[in-house]
DNA sequence: GTCTATATACGGATAGAC
DNA sequence: GTCTATCCGTATATAGAC
């Protein structure tokens, strides 16, 4: 049984329509979800979706385009930060991270695995090549391994394991919480103590010699 | 246009028809995949897929079934060794999950993706339940948490940075490789020195105050 | 066991009334 | 803008010949 949770407040249809969307496509995937359930959701009918968004696949790409836009948004703006230094840039992105993700736990999952079907469209759409290596993050990292600071491994692999600490566990939480057996509100108390945990973790990891 | 790759070699019907639908519905996705594409992969006939295996449905369940076996039994064994030490359960499950990731890369997210639909059903069906605090590995963390020689944190912290770092970039992969500019082999190299880094790094981790 | 042909259902999209 | 009714392509599954 499908909860049948409606949209409601004060939305105009256009926007309840992309918010049921968000929901139906982040929890079934594009191949998996029918317009009608997105319809359904929304409150409204089946051919008013079509009149607003053409087809399924234009309401698809704005969802994903989205977010995507958040992910992107959330890592540009901290790592090109001029002013700051390497180790409040990793707090800020870990912080601000962690946070998004409790409130919206599904967009990672969602993303890479759509993305699977077709990733170059997207990514060049997103502008997402040679992302990282153009951030003020990443050239503060070569300075700090070039000057000893940092432990000599590949300056990837910090970015890595930030990102793979922070969002990993929210993309395996399905399985991480029946193997572990927690609880939804254990395991946001979890993730909450990563915030403070994960960037001292990472600088530990780049003190090795 | 998609590959289309006849699987070949000394295999009777029924395993080419597994190996094809292994190969479909890691990349596609359970919804997305067509019987008949799995019948063209295995070079027979549509028919033949009921024939041996009933239903879509069925054919699905059993690769999924193997997937997460192979997931499972690739850390029970070495997690629940008595004899070896926490350090050496760690070495070993992170290179051994890390060859198997280079061989076969889209298991986690196919696993991960499908497993949100319906996540208790398999979950039960594969024991998975409490499977983590079970081991010999969880006892061992935490009496050396109790005993004052690992950091005082919730010892599936630790567990989470070893599966995240490990199985994360191989999840990511298509996102890494673009906004990282690496080719498939650089990837592989990363991820290659990588069986040495991650128990260094969690090692550090552990020993934190 | 393996094939061709087909029944049947489902889902995206549109026509047309209001 | 919003609805009901419907069209039509596509995908699973089966019947039945070989």
């Amino acid at each position: 049984m499908a909860k049948k949770n409606k949209i409601t407040g004060d939305f105009t249809t256009e926007e309840r329509i992309k918010i049921a969307a968000r929901i139906v496509f982040t929890k079934k995937g594009y191949a998996a979800t029918r317009t009608r359930d997105i319809a359904e959701a929304a409150g409204i009918n089946l051919a008013l979706l079509n009149y607003y968004f053409r087809s399924k696949e234009k309401l698809f790409d704005l969802i994903m385009l989205e977010s995507l836009q958040a992910f992107k948004h959330s890592l540009k703006g901290v790592l090109n930060d001029e002013k700051t230094t390497l180790e409040k840039k990793i707090e800020q992105v870990v912080s601000g991270y962690i946070d998004l993700l409790i409130t919206q736990p599904g967009i990672p999952l969602f993303v890479l695995s759509e993305l699977r079907h077709d990733p170059k469209v997207l990514i060049s759409k997103m502008g997402l090549k040679d992302f990282i290596y153009r951030t003020s993050f990443m050239k503060q990292l070569k300075q700090a391994i070039a000057a000893g600071k940092v432990a000599p491994v590949h300056p990837l692999h910090f970015m890595i394991n930030m990102l793979s600490m922070v969002i990993f566990p929210f993309v395996a939480s399905p399985l991480l919480k029946s193997a572990g057996r927690m609880k939804e509100e254990e395991f946001n108390t979890l993730m909450t103590e990563r915030k403070k945990l994960i960037p001292k973790w990472i600088f530990a990891q780049m003190k090795l010699k």
